[in-house]
This record gives C-alpha cells, structure tokens and sequence, in this order.
DNA sequence: ATGTGC
C-alpha cells in the first residue's frame, strides 16, 4: 500500500530547492512520516518551506530546515555575499578636498554586513578596499585592506632639551648622524642587523609564514623602506604647557620617524587578504574590502600577526631613536608615537568593535598623536578629543594633492629646490613625487578636524632624510640585483 | 608600501 504521495516532483512543484534539498526532505517523510496522510505533510512541508527557522529542531525536518537556511543571511561563513542596500551614514571631515574615488570607496564600505561605525578624515584619498584616511569599525570582522598593506605603519618623535639653531649651527653633524642612524631602499637589508626584544617574539614560530618572514625582518629592524616614509631632525614648538609631562612650553630639537613593517607587514597582508577573498567573496568594488572573522582560525592567526607587525614597526622606530640618542649624547624628554594603519579591539557606542584605521591618526580623548605636514609643512604634535561622529580618529596627514605620476611630470627640480631654499630645509634623498606641491594645504586640513583634535605643539622640518633615486629599485633595470648595491656596510 | 611575479 502506498502511504502517501510525496514525490521530488510535488516537492519541486511546492518550491523545494533541488539538492541537497528536495533528497533530504524525501528522506525525512519516508523514514519518519510513512504513515501520515498525505495533507498533513503537505501542510506541514508549506510551514517548513515559508519559515523554515521554526524547525531547526523538529524531531523530522531539522537537517532539511537547515539546508533551506538562505546562506547570505550567514555573514561569517564562507561565500558569496551581497552589500547592504543602504549603508551606515559616517561623518566626512573636510568633504570638499576629498576626491570622488575616495569618498565611493567609504560609501561601498558602509554597506558591508559587518560594518558599525564609519568616518573619513579630511586627509583621505583613494586607497585599495578602504580609502586612506578611511575609519571604519566593524563587528567581530578584521579587515586586511582595512587595516593596509604596511602593517603598524606609524609616526614616533623624540623631544630633546637642545635649543634648534643648533641644527643650522652644526647642521654638518645632525645630518650625519641622521645618514649613519637609518637605512632607506626598497628591499633594503642591514649586513649587521640590531638586536631587539620583537625578535625573540614566540609568535614568529607560531606560524609557518611568520616563520618564514623572520630572517629578513631581522635584517630590515630599524630601516625605514621607501615611499613617504622619513626621518628627519626639525624644531619642536610645545605651546600648551600642560600636557607633556617634562615638557614646559618651548623650543627644542625634534627627531621625527615615519615608516611602517616593511616586507614583514607586507607578506602578512598579501597572504590574509588572499585568504579573506577566497572565503568571502564581495560584489564589485567591495572585493578588496573581504573580512576574516576573530573566531574562526584565519582571523586569529591574521590577528595575531598584525600585531606582531605593530610591534616590529614600532621596534624599527626605536631602533634609529636609540641610535640618534646615543650619538647626541642625550635621552629624549619625551618620546610619542602612534600606529595610524592597524586595528583595534575598542568599545564604541557601547559596544566592542573592531576599529579599523587605515591612514588615520587614533583620538581618543587625551590621546596623543602626531600629523605630519610635508618636508617643508610643519607637522603637529595634537591631543585627541575623543569625537565619537570620527570614531575617535584624526588625519595622519594634510594628504596628496597629485598622485606619485602626476607630481613628477608636473614638478620640476628647480621649483622644489627654491621651495626647499624658502623655508632653510636641507632634504637628503626624496624624488619629485615627494614634493611639498604634491600635499594639501596642512593648516587648512587641520582647520578641518578641531573637533578632533587640539594642537599642543608643532614640528618644523629642517634636516630630512627620505628614499633617494639610488634606493629606488623600480628606477633600474628589472632583473638588476639592485638591492645588492646599498647594503648597510656598518 | 613591498620587491616579485597573473
């Protein structure tokens, strides 16, 4: 006798998807349901079908309920995944010197599942998944391209008690030690590396690609790599008196750093955001911006990893500062510095959120930071105010006003050597697309954010050092060994 | 930004 009359075709006819579907249900009626009349299965199939969330524990249909189950409403398992239609609104700061390319890049990023909390800085501009100077805080979600390519890349100053004519005095001196103190080049690798505590870090074992990445980011602790990445002497102007302890308003001589964690930051995010993408595919222009989450193995060993970049970057900086301090025979006053590409685990709203900070200076209330100007520009030594419409952020800088191609065809030696002349800066190093014309206006940018930030001190440049032509790796021949010809001899 | 290959 037949018990009922259930087939795949009344169930395709009903609805039901096809594999692994339609086989599981059949399964489920012909073991469990033999002898039901055929219109209370039918009923019961209609609920499974409209609200299949009502039986993830049925007794019957819980494995077929559970492969109904839409897989986009699954934001942490692996798969494609479709954008928010609308996204979170998030503050522009300085709207009007931002480009169209950036400012899409934060809308798109706004429309991820994941996404909490957005700003962009008034420094911002086009960037690869996350704009530069994009923040963007996220729920239990890291993104690699939210975070950047170099890991940690962060600013650090040293604040010594020498009043700053000395550095047009015994300008000769303070630029040797500046040359003997750092190491620039794509690629560059010290022949006799420092020794520092980052190395002895058990997580490079953790790991077989930080394993794998150990040995050279030992011979590149405490370069500087390439880029807009600089060291330089300049003088510091602290006008509040009340904020560095040490430190009465006045003037002294600066030792200012930006780099980043060179190949070791590098390797991290190409290898994570590799990942990300193969397990979580985003449409369009989101592509780049794929996640890992915290708990689940990739997002943990990427966590991890980040911030052993932190640490190596800001290792690197120590490095050349302990050197210039020994030479100068002094101890800094105060040292300060920030990371502006990482993530951070912060409680935003009330709630714990990933905060991703992708060329933007952390502000939280009391914080303090430095945003670089340009070679020329002075930088500023500021104090956050905790605005949480920025989540807590602040630009890391006045931002490029032409890109790397359009500085150089635009930009002529004569013009930066005169600009360099008018403001008594002696640069050693740094290419055209490096140039004082190539950035915004820093005041103006810093006009943008007083809601962000208060300015207690500034940093004028006058001895700086960059990547110089001969560093360039991408100036000579591709197959030349060039990185082979400026070793660090020590 | 890095320094090697989609």
């Amino acid at each position: 006798m037949k018990s009922n009359i259930i087939t795949a075709k009344s169930l395709r006819a009903m609805g039901f998807p096809e594999s692994p579907v339609i086989p599981v249900v059949l399964e489920a009626v012909k073991k469990h349901l033999k002898h039901t009349a055929s219109a209370d299965i039918e009923a019961q199939l209609k609920a499974l079908l409209q609200a299949p969330e009502n039986f993830y524990n049925d007794s019957v249909f819980a494995t077929a309920a559970q492969k109904l189950k839409p897989p986009v409403e699954d934001t942490t398992t692996g798969g494609d995944i479709s954008l928010n239609s609308t996204g979170i609104s998030f503050a522009i700061y300085g709207a009007s010197g931002i480009e169209a390319g950036a400012m899409h890049q934060m809308y798109t990023a706004a429309k991820l599942p994941v996404a909490v909390a957005g700003a962009l800085m008034p420094d911002a501009h086009q960037g690869y998944g996350l704009p530069i100077g994009g923040v963007l805080a996220t729920n239990n979600a890291v993104i690699p391209y939210g975070v950047g390519v170099d890991i940690g890349c962060r600013m650090c100053l040293s604040i010594f008690d020498i009043v700053p004519t000395e550095l047009v005095q015994r300008e000769n001196f303070f630029t040797r030690e500046l040359l003997e103190a750092t190491l620039f080049g794509s690629g560059a690798q010290f022949k006799q590396p420092a020794n520092h505590a980052v190395m002895d870090s058990d997580v490079f074992d953790a790991l077989p690609l930080l394993k794998s990445l150990k040995d050279r980011a030992w011979r590149q602790l405490g370069s500087s790599g390439s880029g807009n990445h600089f060291a330089e002497f300049g003088a510091v102007h602290i006008v509040d008196a009340d904020t560095l302890p040490g430190v009465p308003a006045g003037t002294y001589i600066g030792l200012l750093t930006h780099s980043g964690s060179r190949a070791l930051g590098a390797n991290i995010a190409a290898h994570y955001t590799k990942l990300a993408k193969q397990l979580r595919r985003l449409p369009g222009d989101a592509a780049n911006l794929a996640w890992l989450t915290l708990d689940e193995e990739a997002g943990a060993e990427y966590w991890m990893a980040m911030n052993l970049a932190g640490d190596y970057a800001s290792a690197c900086h120590h490095i050349i500062h302990a050197k210039v301090a020994r030479q100068l025979g002094r101890r800094p006053l105060t040292m300060i510095e920030n990371h502006h590409n990482f993530a951070w685990k912060e409680t935003w709203n009330g709630q714990e959120v990933i905060v991703h900070r992708k060329g933007a200076t952390p502000a939280a209330a009391g914080v303090l930071g430095i945003i670089p100007g340009s070679m020329t520009a002075p930088g500023y030594i500021v104090k956050g105010r905790g605005e949480m419409a920025s989540v807590n952020s602040a630009s890391h800088g006045a931002g490029r006003l032409m890109s790397r191609s359009k500085a150089m065809q635009n930009i002529t030696h004569e013009a930066m050597k005169a600009e360099l002349k008018k403001h008594g800066v002696k640069l050693l190093g740094g290419g055209l697309d490096e140039a004082p014309f190539a950035y915004k206006d820093i005041q103006a940018v810093m006009q943008e954010q007083t809601s962000l930030v208060d300015i207690i001190g500034s940093f004028q440049p006058k001895i700086v050092q960059m990547c110089g032509d001969a560093q360039r790796g991408w100036r000579r021949g591709p197959r030349e060994k060039w990185h082979n010809d400026f070793v660090e001899g020590e």
